[in-house]
DNA sequence: TATAAAATAGCGATTTTGGGTGATGCAGTC
DNA sequence: GACTGCATCACCCAAAATCGCTATTTTATA
């Protein structure tokens, strides 16, 4: 028996879940309530396994209920219901800790699918809904292959200490080497980088490459 | 009539890929392979919407092909096929950009629906991979809310600009302030950051914050 | 071994920066 | 009205960084 609860501001929507959960024999409701204040609290001897939370909600929202939820109760399978799908949405609930995402348009077997699938370890979605997720884990990965400039190793580690905020005289000692040849250095890494400041340095390598 | 191709190197397989393309009266075989050479040039003249690619292929695998045609034809969606649902392999296939990730117990149907979708925007995937692609998502992306630093719009201005490669001069033009102004700011940004100087600032900005 | 690339180093000039100190105006708050 | 935070600006000074040019030693490698 699955014990769910349910976070929904709209009265009719969260009656409606609750008698879902009560008709099916693998789903028990163990918890309704209109917003997400003191969900904690709410849910402290509830011993639930999943949760239906809306993004949407007065006082306290579904995203911020998800991140103190999860920070209290991590193993809580958390199942966010939305109209909208908004990337700002999806990112902070992905951010905060939920382990699906499902539109409101959803038919009611397909909730009760959703909450057997979160439970044995997937992440029920949406086709449209994945495809946001996948543009932003690319938007988030930067692209390791496509540049090398060419950097010497020492060059590489003369820009890594640079990166770790070292001056040319840290690195020097660092590097047993003369100031002098750290200036040098750096004369090539900007020459390679196309770049003409330590902060640009920086910036570039830490955006596309090493460190 | 979506004009659909395949690579996969199971003649079995392809031939009920082939005979379930047919079957349905929206889709249509353009293509079967049994590998990914050539893979370009083998959809030159096809003008093919979707592909459905095995990953483990001989010679060419599906992520190379992948890559190699995103690359010549963007607007194709790429719809990988596995038996194996390993994270190097999705990692790998979503930045290839394939734009949905069945496992090859799909059902058939299944199969038909997934097409649909991706043509129309989607990104079909099963829970279980959609949860790999959220675990992978959290992987990247940087905990952002940590920290604040209590810096002021215009620092976080003057910061965004510095971390662009500016100098104190160039941020100035381009916040029509003084230098001094900016000096100051950078000052109060070094204060709150605790660091001393640009080259730190910029990395930590980049490393955990905005930007 | 001849050659090229990389690492090392130095000098000099100029610009940029980091820090110190202090001051003004403006908005909000108690 | 006093107080505070923010943004603005100024002046000074020393340290750091940037840039140009040159040059030697070491290392890799064809």
């Amino acid at each position: 028996m699955i014990r769910v609860a349910i976070f929904e501001d709209n009265k009719h929507l969260r009656e409606t879940y609750e008698i879902l959960l009560s008709i099916s024999d693998q789903t028990q409701c163990v918890g309704s309530f209109p917003d997400g204040r003191n969900a904690v609290a709410k849910l402290k001897n509830t011993a639930c396994d999943v949760i239906l939370m809306d993004i949407e909600m007065p006082n306290v929202n579904g995203i911020e209920a998800t991140t103190a939820i999860k920070k209290e109760f991590p193993q809580i399978h958390i199942l966010i219901q939305t109209a909208f799908f908004d990337d700002e949405y999806i990112f902070h609930a992905l951010c905060a800790g939920a382990s699906g995402y499902l539109l409101k348009s959803t038919k009611p077997e397909g909730i009760i699918d959703a909450i057997l699938e979160v439970v044995s370890g997937g992440s029920p979605m949406t086709p449209s809904i994945a495809r946001k997720v996948i543009d932003l884990f690319k938007s988030n990965v930067q692209i390791r292959q496509t540049s090398e400039y060419n950097l010497t190793n020492q060059e590489k580690k003369v820009l890594q200490l640079l990166v770790d905020g070292k001056s040319y005289k840290m690195i020097a000692t660092e590097l047993f080497v003369s100031i002098d040849t750290i200036k040098s250095h750096m004369r090539n890494i900007y020459a390679k980088l196309h770049v003409h400041s330590g902060t640009e340095a920086v910036a570039l390598a830490l955006r596309e490459k090493i460190v």
